[in-house]
DNA sequence: GCCAACGTTGGC
DNA sequence: GCCAACGTTGGC
């Protein structure tokens, strides 16, 4: 399958591209939202690149680049009875929400804040730009990760 | 911290 | 199957 790119947020609070860089490698647990899930668990590829995105953030924007080290696999927190992410929908046998594994490849010295990328041409199609978008994973265009990957580089 | 936009739930 | 109520996301 050829190589695909994403973009996935995550809250400062909850999780930033230096803690990855620290880490390393990280679990993407915790997605509850169909849409997002589909993508995880059918689409994303060891190897895809991945925009890390900071929502919520001063200002919210790309921190970083990852890459999928672990393609889509059953949600292990589901199942730990007490835990933030424990859901009893979903079962050993029959799993509801899914994970993946990120590698940390870059980090920004600067955010792409979102007003630049709402600025920049190229990229007036991602979703990430769109008012009321709340899609936490989600697909861009090889043109548009070129774009950003261009924008990171330049600081 | 506010609040608009969105997704999900549940009554009917 | 509609839609109001609710909970959550995320920019500001």
């Amino acid at each position: 399958m050829a190589k695909k790119y994403w973009l996935m947020k995550c809250e400062p609070a909850a999780y930033t591209i230096h803690d990855l860089k620290r880490d390393g490698e990280t679990n993407w647990e915790g997605v509850r939202n169909y849409q997002a899930r589909n993508f995880m668990r059918d689409e994303m590829q060891v190897g895809d690149a991945v925009l890390f995105y900071a929502s919520n953030a001063d200002p919210s924007g790309v921190t970083g680049l990852a890459t999928i080290s672990k393609a889509g696999y059953p949600d292990q927190f589901c199942w730990k009875k007490g835990h933030k992410y424990f859901d009893e929908a979903s079962t050993k046998e029959k799993p509801l929400w899914y994970m993946v594994d990120l590698a940390f490849v870059v980090a920004f010295n600067e955010t792409i804040a979102l007003e630049s990328l709402k600025s920049t041409p190229g990229l007036e199609a991602m979703k990430v730009v769109q008012k009321g978008s709340r899609l936490s994973v989600q697909p861009v265009t090889k043109a548009e990760y070129d774009i950003v990957v261009r924008l990171g580089r330049k600081r």
